[in-house]
DNA sequence: GAATCGTGGAC
DNA sequence: TGTCCAAGATT
């Protein structure tokens, strides 16, 4: 597209966009720190599935004062069942930043607001530009499939470096005084209509712009690697009760897969009985009969697939008061309390001993 | 550049 | 059922 043409192509997106945005929470007004907070949801993750957690997120942290004195557990069990847990950390560390090093108010340029935790290249531009409406580049997954098929670019999107020539594009096509409506559109275009598979090319507000759907060839774009399968690892997992009918969670480390977390106890299954798993039980300070298995569970992670046997037992020998330490991070809880965080808890609560999915319930 | 880091929905 | 994917960042 030539450059005289970009006014045309940002009459014609924004016109659209002003007749078809979505109604979202996080539009109904321009504070920074609720896109800031968006943004952060949104990455990789569904706009259906972050709305209910956006709303709850307010009403637990209205403002950034909020966020900033709260505790990093309470900030974790907000975001209990959204994913990439280091998010809320990196969002709580930067919320703290702000608040002690800019006053609290979200600062407004490339160097500091990238500078943040959690606030990558694109998060930066997205903020920027929404929230302060200065013509930053916001490239997301969205925006490289819409300027590869407007521009038929066969670059390889899931190269980290692809991002650059987008946003290189985008800093000539980006409307200088309707930044943040602009990048917004691009992106809702890309949800809305240029979706990754059946584009609806002939509901398209820029479909006269678009060399892919001139050609033929939006089925074919963005051209994009294909991601290995992940790996599949067995795990023992086990609901331990002590005489009480208490149940033994522990916390997982500050580092790694669902950092600090809680879960039930659970190894990387090394044998075929169950040895490795009454060794563990062991380390914990505890004997206990494993009584039988309740179920396999399956959990999928991005990279990893867990196949769990869960099993049941009962603490024989040891005291389970004597392991309520929140400094070990474990300690037995009430059946009640046991229904937040990731498996095996987040998604299974326990009923008459058998381990149910969330939705069953 | 390649891995790591979650989850649930759509096809 | 399997595969891809959804407003990415960090290491």
């Amino acid at each position: 597209m030539k450059t005289k043409d970009n006014h045309k192509f940002q009459q014609d997106l924004l016109a659209w966009y002003d007749e078809n945005k979505r109604d979202l929470p996080w539009r109904k007004e321009r504070d920074p720190y609720k896109i800031w907070v968006s943004e952060i949801m949104l990455q990789q993750t569904r706009v259906d599935t972050v709305i209910p957690y956006f709303q709850r997120f307010m009403d637990l942290f209205p403002t950034i004062h909020d966020l900033a004195e709260a505790e990093e557990e309470t900030v974790l069990k907000a975001w209990e069942g959204l994913g990439y847990y280091s998010r809320a950390r990196n969002l709580h560390q930067a919320v703290k930043e702000v608040s002690q090093s800019y006053g609290g108010q979200v600062p407004k340029t490339e160097k500091e607001i990238g500078d943040l935790k959690g606030v990558g290249p694109y998060t930066a531009g997205a903020i920027l530009s929404i929230a302060y409406n200065i013509p930053a580049p916001a490239v997301d997954g969205n925006v490289m499939r819409v300027l590869s098929r407007i521009y038929t670019i066969y670059d390889d999107i899931s190269k980290a470096s692809t991002r650059k020539t987008f946003e290189s594009i985008v800093r000539e096509l980006i409307s200088q005084d309707r930044s943040s409506d602009f990048n917004q559109a691009l992106m809702e275009l890309g949800a809305m209509v240029c979706s990754p598979t059946n584009p609806s090319c002939l509901l398209c507000p820029v479909q006269n712009h678009c060399s892919a759907k001139a050609e033929g060839v939006q089925d074919v774009l963005p051209v994009k690697a294909k991601k290995k399968p992940p790996k599949k690892l067995k795990m023992k997992a086990v609901i331990l009760r002590d005489h009480d009918g208490r149940i033994l969670i522990e916390r997982r480390p500050d580092t790694g897969l669902l950092a600090k977390l809680w879960q039930f106890p659970n190894i990387e299954a090394e044998t075929e009985n169950l040895d490795d798993l009454t060794a563990y039980i062991t380390t914990l300070g505890l004997k206990a009969d494993i009584t039988n298995k309740v179920q396999e569970v399956k959990h999928v992670f991005s990279h990893i697939v867990w196949e769990i046997s869960v099993y049941e037992a009962i603490v024989k020998a040891g005291h389970s008061d004597e392991l309520y330490d929140e400094t070990l991070g474990r300690h037995f809880v009430q059946v009640e309390d046991v229904n937040w965080y990731p498996f095996p808890v987040s998604h299974q609560k326990i009923i008459d001993g058998a381990l149910v999915k969330k939705e069953d319930l």
